[in-house]
DNA sequence: CGGAAAAAGTATCCGTGTAAACAATTTCCT
DNA sequence: AGGAAATTGTTTACACGGATACTTTTTCCG
């Protein structure tokens, strides 16, 4: 008997140049790389900003809360909540220094730790570059291509 | 006198493996494209989303709204929301089809085709290669190793 | 010193996007 | 034909993430 073949009719749609543009192509594939990531973790309470969250702290123990936010681009009322749920769930520890009693340092629990350390493996497989269909060559000048990107913004007088 | 000089110490923190994780590459790179966009449009009303639906049915008038759902990764429900205000706002036009009286066909109205072309010539300048650090060459590469990302799924069984 | 300005983080409200349940229509199968 | 099943789009309820305004603390000068 033969396989399914569900969707195999599926409309073509011309894109134009919109395959040609940067922010389009990284949207269209940052989603997909979402959904296959919770697909992966389906089942599990890892999801990828909190994940992201500890595995930074596991490296760098004490980091202030902001430090920690402008290098994962998240905005700080966001990590505010961020930092609240995973120290409500006991995975890290909050500390405000005598030295700056306005900031926040930030360090793994033991649970934590565990945690970043169970699902380190598959964390770092979930898009290993034969689960994205690219060769290892490929992968390496793919992620460094993306490590040059920078948006400068080109003001519009001459 | 010198330019102000802003941030110019902010700590250095370890990431570690993450910067060789596609996925959180994408992460980065998208939201950052993403801040782009909208310092390029701020004081207008586009946004990448709607005016990406717009595009779309400029080159493909009379698309199926779940065919253009599916095409540009945008769920349902949000596309029925994107197609509502699009609509309110006079951009485009609904229409079912006697044939099939459970889809919507969706095409431009005049006044959403000159909403096209007033913005087309930016919306491909904002992430040119120039505008974000690359050479036409590197560029081109990017381009080409992003279309090429599957994201299939690798079941765990041998 | 002492007040203005800056910095860090938080609370509140809002926009974007999704999942799940639903209504309407069409297709499929006997 | 006629009822089960699939398809299409919508509604509803909610999660994620950001903008803004605010509190607390520190720094910056006069």
């Amino acid at each position: 008997m033969n396989a399914p073949l569900p969707r195999l009719i599926e409309d073509v749609v011309e894109l134009g140049d919109l395959t040609k543009s940067v922010g389009f192509m990284l949207r269209m594939t940052q989603v997909r790389a979402y959904a296959q990531f919770f697909r992966a973790f389906s089942g599990t309470d890892v999801r990828p900003g909190e994940f992201t969250v500890l595995w930074v702290l596991a490296l760098n123990p004490g980091l202030r809360q902001g430090t920690l936010a402008r290098t994962l681009q998240i905005k700080p009322a966001h990590m505010t909540k961020l930092v609240q749920r995973l120290a409500q769930a006991g995975y890290l520890l909050r500390e405000v220094p005598p030295e700056d009693r306005r900031s926040v340092l930030l360090s793994l629990t033991a649970a934590g730790l565990e945690h970043v350390e169970r699902h380190r493996a598959q964390f770092h497989d979930v898009h290993a570059p034969a689960h994205v269909g690219l060769s290892e060559g490929e992968y390496g000048q793919l992620l460094t291509l993306l490590g040059k990107l920078t948006f400068k913004d080109v003001p519009e007088c001459p």
